[in-house]
DNA sequence: TAATTGTTTGACAAAATTGTTAAACAAAGG
DNA sequence: CCTTTGTTTAACAATTTTGTCAAACAATTA
């Protein structure tokens, strides 16, 4: 987005993160994008340089819009349940869109080189991280939530919300599901989280 | 485990495995595998004639391995809670060893070759999956879980024991944990798990 | 219209990876 | 000792994928 961004390089770029991210096949090839996305194959390179840059930056621009729209200030004072809530609703709707980014990030991990551009992200957040530890030991107090290391509660959380969409084909198979029945589960999903997350 | 398996043919497999399902370098070439097993990288297409499926007969083997462990049956009579606490160890445990075996899959799903062979076990366990869901209905009713759709219940339990291993560095970078405190995490997850599925 | 700039293309080169073959080697049995 | 069988190796071939380049094309601007 910091220039013009042409047509051509936008749709190589979209292509390319439906391609990775929506159907999950990191290992297309830079022919294969380009015959999606209805361009010569060289345009690939044009743009990009390398099919490693392409991946790189549509990696980033996917994640990083993930980690804008999580962390957006909400508009006016949300209660600790709206605010997970709202949290819910935000991570579900992008694992929607692109199943498969963290998917790719857990099973890139190792690679590494990725994960130091998130960590640009830090320093902004490491406060509001803090602050929301705290919020969550205060809840704890409060008794509205059980008593355990808070760390534990996040993990609890995001577990909750992110495997059952990123692993969505294993589970609908092993559990012997279909997709109507496995998208009503999804759409019961956010009650079912909270019902356990929270004591009522 | 058919026949005698040379001892090269086990290195190679066990290297490969390792390679990987701990390390999770999907794209690890033959050279790569060779190189790391200390032989030449023509024995690996001799023993298993081409990358693809020395890949596959692996992949079956960890998982195969794993379903194996999940499913065995306990010795004496254990009651629900004792039957879950048996599951989170048996799979925390092989998360560990195999990290990224889990989430290869989720992120080949697409493939759909692998869990056609996943398939041959249903028939076995279709009728124990039964019946693990009527002893869930069971305990809700009973009032030590709270009530919800048995299939909600089954998402939470392995979306807690599964995505903090499998995300393992992605959630030590973002908390902002080291090896050692996420090591300790770990241990008192157990518990951490148990106390949000259980009413208690 | 000529010139400049950016875009697109096909042809080509380079690299990486896989797969095959024939020959060397070693162990075991006759 | 010779033969057979299974194992290991190096060299080679084939394939797949990436990356480069010069020329064609289009749009805009002087």
């Amino acid at each position: 987005m910091s220039t013009k961004d042409s047509a051509t390089e936008e749709l190589i770029k979209e292509t390319a993160k439906k391609i990775f991210f929506s159907e999950g096949r990191f290992n297309a090839t830079t022919q294969e994008i380009a015959d999606a996305a209805g361009v010569n194959r060289t345009l690939v390179h044009y743009y990009f340089r390398s099919r490693d840059l392409l991946f790189e930056k549509v990696w980033l621009e996917g994640h990083a819009e993930f980690k804008e729209k999580l962390m957006e200030e909400p508009k006016g004072d949300l209660s600790f349940k709206q605010k997970i809530e709202r949290f819910i609703d935000v991570w579900m709707a992008h694992a929607q869109k692109y199943p498969y980014l963290d998917s790719y990030l857990a099973a890139n991990m190792h690679a590494g080189e990725l994960l130091d551009n998130v960590a640009k992200f830090r320093d902004d957040h490491e406060q509001r991280k803090k602050a929301f530890l705290q919020e969550i030991e205060r809840e704890m107090k409060a008794g509205t939530i059980p008593e355990m290391d808070p760390m534990q509660f996040v993990l609890n959380l995001v577990s909750l919300i992110s495997y059952p969409l990123a692993m969505r084909p294993l589970m609908e198979r092993s559990l012997s599901l279909g997709k109507k029945k496995y998208e009503a589960l999804m759409k019961e999903r956010k009650q079912a989280i909270l019902k356990v997350l929270f004591k009522d």
